[in-house]
DNA sequence: GCCAACGTTGGC
DNA sequence: GCCAACGTTGGC
């Protein structure tokens, strides 16, 4: 899940409360389906920082609740604001994002690096889905391969 | 700041 | 329902 950090960053959602960070400002109808539709409580998320100097996977996190109607759709002072959604009949939903653990950086260049994951949507050229799912082979490789490295 | 990629809008 | 125009994303 992209965050630009200057937002969130991981720190910002490892300092949080215990629920997590309401993934509030989604308005891509193929992101919100998985939210809907693919995450489950408790699956786990690369923390990923986007729009900024280092993008890349910064932390761990996981998904703390099912989905329900991001608040910021109807409020209209808000930049994520949709005069077209009302309560009644929602358009866009989040889920509850808990931070589990800061990791190091681990960069674009580097993802690219390891042929393991070149399938991964977030390396796709062109790619702009600001989530993304990964699939269980490229979880494992990138906990059991990337995160384990030092930094430097 | 550039610009490729791609989603959305709206006239027809 | 097509598709050109337009807006946004996001790495570089």
């Amino acid at each position: 899940m992209k965050s630009e950090p200057d937002e969130t960053s991981i720190d910002d959602a490892l300092a949080a409360k215990a629920d997590g960070v309401p993934w509030t400002g989604v308005r891509n109808y193929q992101a919100r389906n998985f939210m809907r539709d693919a995450m489950r409580v408790g699956d786990g998320v690369l923390f990923y920082h986007s729009s900024c100097a280092e993008p890349g996977i910064a932390g761990l996190a996981e998904v703390n609740s099912t989905s329900y109607p991001d608040p910021t759709q109807f409020d209209p002072s808000s930049p994520y604001y949709d005069p077209k959604s009302t309560p009644e009949n929602p358009r866009w939903l989040l889920v509850d994002v808990r931070a589990r653990k800061k990791t190091r950086l681990i960069g674009l260049p580097e993802l690219r690096e390891h042929d393991e994951l070149s399938e991964m949507i977030i390396l796709r050229r062109g790619n702009r889905l600001s989530i993304t799912p990964v699939t269980t082979a490229e979880w494992n490789y990138i906990l059991h391969h990337l995160m384990a490295k030092k930094s430097h």
